[in-house]
Formats: C-alpha cells, sequence, structure tokens
DNA sequence: GGTTAATTTTAGAGATGTCTAAATTCGTAG
DNA sequence: CTACGAATTTAGACATCTCTAAAATTAACC
C-alpha cells in the first residue's frame, strides 16, 4: 500500500499483471503494444514504478510484479470487472459496451463505491463475461478454462466464460443470445466451426471456431 | 460541440459558472481561491480557455463564460448533480459524501452512463441537496430561493433545498432526520437560532442561524 | 492628477508522461 | 567467437498544468 499511484501507474500495472499470465517477465515490447505508446515511454515509466518498489526490472530482460504491485493491479481489476457487473446488471448496457466505461472509471471509484456495488450485487465472484473478481483480499476465484472447441461432439456444457477482449465476438455472441450461464449441446463438430443447441429455445446456432475458441465451458 | 476538455479545463469551466450567480465578471482571485491554486495558473489556463472560444477574458477585468462555455460547465454540473442523485438514491450513499465521489466521476462518465442514470432517476429535476439539474439541453429547473430564516415564526414549509458547500452543515442535517421534502413547522424564532417541528415525528429541533440560513424552503 | 496598494499578468522553472532519434545490449547464426 | 539484427535504453524535446518571483495595470485616495 503506501504510494499513490497515478492513472497511468495503474494502467501500466494492470497491463503488466494481464501479460503475465504465461510469461515469468513480461518484454517492455508487449507493454508498448498493449498500451498504445512508444517502448521508450515504457521504459521511462517502468523506471518509476521500479522506483516505488512495484515491479522489479532487470535492464534488458524484461519486468515483473512485486507483491505489491500485484496488489495493486488486482485492485484495479477488482474495479475494472465489478464495474462492468454493475453496468451490466443494475444499468443495463450490453457486455459489449462495459469494457471502454469500466475502463475509464476504474481509476476513480472510491473503496466507499467499490464496497457498495459489490455488495448491491451480492459479492460476485465473476464478472458479465465470466472472469473472475479478485476479492478485496486480492484473492482470484478460478478462471474456467475448458475450451468449447475441446469438447467432443455429443455433450451438455454451460457457458462459464468468453473472451472479452475482441468487441466484435462479444456483438455476436450477444445477438445470438448466448449468455454466461447458458445451458448448450453441442451438436456437431465440423474444422471449422462448431454447431451447438441453446438449452431454452434448442435455437441452433453455427459458431465458426475463430469465436468458439473464445468461449469456455464447464461439462454438465 | 467542437473542442475536447481537459479535466482541468471543465473545472475552470464549471467554477466560472458557480462564480457567475451574482457578478458578470469573475475576477481571476476568486477562481484562484475556489480552485486552491495560485492566480498566475489561473491566468494561463484562461488564456486556453480564450483561445478555445470558451471564455471571454479582458486582461485585468475578469473572466465572462461564453455560450458554449456555459454549456460545457452546465454539462458537468448535470454530471455532477445526476451523479449525487444516484449515489444517494441507488447506492444509500448520505447526502455528506456524495460530493467528493461525484466530483472525481463527473469528469469520466459517458452520455450513455448519464442517460442512463437519468432515465433510472425518472429524469429527476433536482439533486439531493435540492440543487436543480441541468436538461442535456442545458435549461436548469427554478432553484428555491426562500430562506428558512426569512419565514415569520408561526408557520408550516417544506424542506427544498440545503446549501451543500459546507459538509459539516450536512452531516449535522441528516444526523437530525431533515431530508429535502420534509414538512416542518416554525415554530419560535429567536435572535440567534430558529425552533421547528420536523412533520412525521414532531421531533423538535433547535438549529442556529449559521444552520437556517443554508436551508430554503416552499411555503404551505 | 499622482502615489500607492491590491490585483493581475508575464517570465521562467518543475513535474508528469509522452515522443523521436540515437546509442547500447542481447542473442544467435554463421 | 564474431558480427548482425532485434530489443531496449538513453538523451533530448514537447505538451500540460502547476508554481514562484517579478513586472504591469488598475483603482482609489488624497
Amino acid at each position: 500500500m503506501g504510494v499513490n499511484l497515478t492513472h497511468s501507474m495503474q494502467d501500466y500495472l494492470k497491463t503488466i499483471y494481464m501479460l503475465t499470465a504465461d510469461h515469468t517477465r513480461v518484454p517492455t515490447t508487449r507493454i508498448a503494444q498493449t498500451l498504445n505508446v512508444q517502448p521508450a515511454s515504457v521504459t521511462s515509466m517502468i523506471k518509476k514504478l521500479a522506483d516505488c518498489h512495484l515491479v522489479d526490472h532487470q535492464s534488458y530482460h524484461g519486468v515483473a510484479l512485486t507483491e505489491s504491485g500485484r496488489s495493486a493491479a488486482l485492485e484495479m481489476i477488482r474495479h475494472h470487472r465489478l464495474l462492468e457487473t454493475y453496468l451490466s446488471t443494475a444499468l443495463g448496457y450490453d457486455w459489449a459496451d462495459v469494457h471502454e466505461e469500466a475502463d475509464r472509471l476504474e481509476h476513480y471509484i472510491s473503496e466507499e463505491f467499490e464496497d457498495r456495488i459489490a455488495s448491491l450485487l451480492g459479492n460476485p465472484l465473476y464478472d458479465p463475461h465470466g472472469d473472475p473478481i479478485p476479492g478485496r483480499d486480492g484473492v482470484l476465484p478460478p478462471t474456467p478454462r475448458l475450451c468449447l472447441l475441446d469438447v467432443p461432439a455429443p455433450a451438455t456444457v454451460v457457458i462459464r466464460r468468453v473472451d472479452s477482449s475482441q468487441r466484435d465476438a462479444l456483438v455476436f455472441l450477444s445477438t445470438r443470445g448466448i449468455t454466461i450461464g447458458a445451458t448448450c449441446t453441442v451438436v456437431q463438430k465440423a474444422s471449422s466451426y462448431v454447431v451447438i443447441d441453446l438449452a431454452p429455445t434448442s435455437k441452433t446456432i453455427r459458431l465458426p471456431n475463430a469465436i468458439g475458441q473464445r468461449i469456455f465451458v464447464d461439462r454438465v
């Protein structure tokens, strides 16, 4: 805790956290790409973050979050995902539109605001895309990881998570009535698409692999 | 509306609008006082606002909003007061706590967010302190101006507005159950205080003039 | 009307976070 | 094991918004 973080510092920490999924250390260039910023800008910001002991920077060998950097990142992610959930549940936003609004607001809400929307929502564990919401203590619920494309053909599954990084895909899915928690049956698997039956209506939907790839499920 | 306004420009425009109530032109120093900034900083920001045709600046003779400056200020005030209303009504904030949160968020909510909370609240005309909320068209409902202290002793009134600029006074009033829309009877007027009976419970409250001065009512 | 006190503006500097261009370092391919 | 290309950092500049200190203007008093 301790340090006051600027908007930019928070963005960098969040980005580094997101990019740390598989890599131990994140190369400068990836941060630059993600934030639409020049690599030189990343270097100078990383210096500042390292001065505050939020990241560990080894010159020419990438960057990793320290424990307090990770906490700060998770706090931003908690804000972001709680806001997304709130915008969706309480204000009726489409799940394709929540990201942009949450990305702006996450830096400016108070702990009181965070607590109030969290308890109003019943302290949810997942956001509208199925991404896990860190607790105030920084603990993340498990991330649904079973890809729809990896389920063999005749099977019933519940949709648990959708990759939220591609707005187009979110629009595609929401216009077809696909939501988190929906039950569906995988009817047919072809080389370039999957056919599913959506539970309540038995509506049949053909999903291109590019989309199916971004859907994660639980088997029932 | 043409120009993209920075957070700071919005703050200056809002402040100038607020200070324009009685003065035609606002002196630099008052802006500086209000924003907790040095007069020199005000001059340089005002130059920028004048370059964008948001204010009319005559050197050494103060500043006034142009029509588009006024619009921008009213849009910020609309955001602010809608947020205050939303925080109070939907999230259960005490009316003493809404200002600080709204002041941060007002710069970052989208038009969609504005529209959604406005219609969820039923397009309210007044915020939790009774201050008028400008419409999307910039039209302000009338401001309740009859001061409680100007009402002769035996009279029944409805509380319509409370000066929100002094947090202490807001806390004083809310702990005593005084709210906008409450009916009360002015029982006794002394030189330094007023005694009122609060309607639902007939609870008797003695208000120092410093407080009564900040309460505005309608006669019934 | 001239002097003075208060207000306002100018001038120049600092902090933040970005950029471009040039220099440095790394890793690997030959 | 050297040299090249890619990744990264350094150096220096720019934009924004603030500050302090000094200069300019105003208004008002005698």
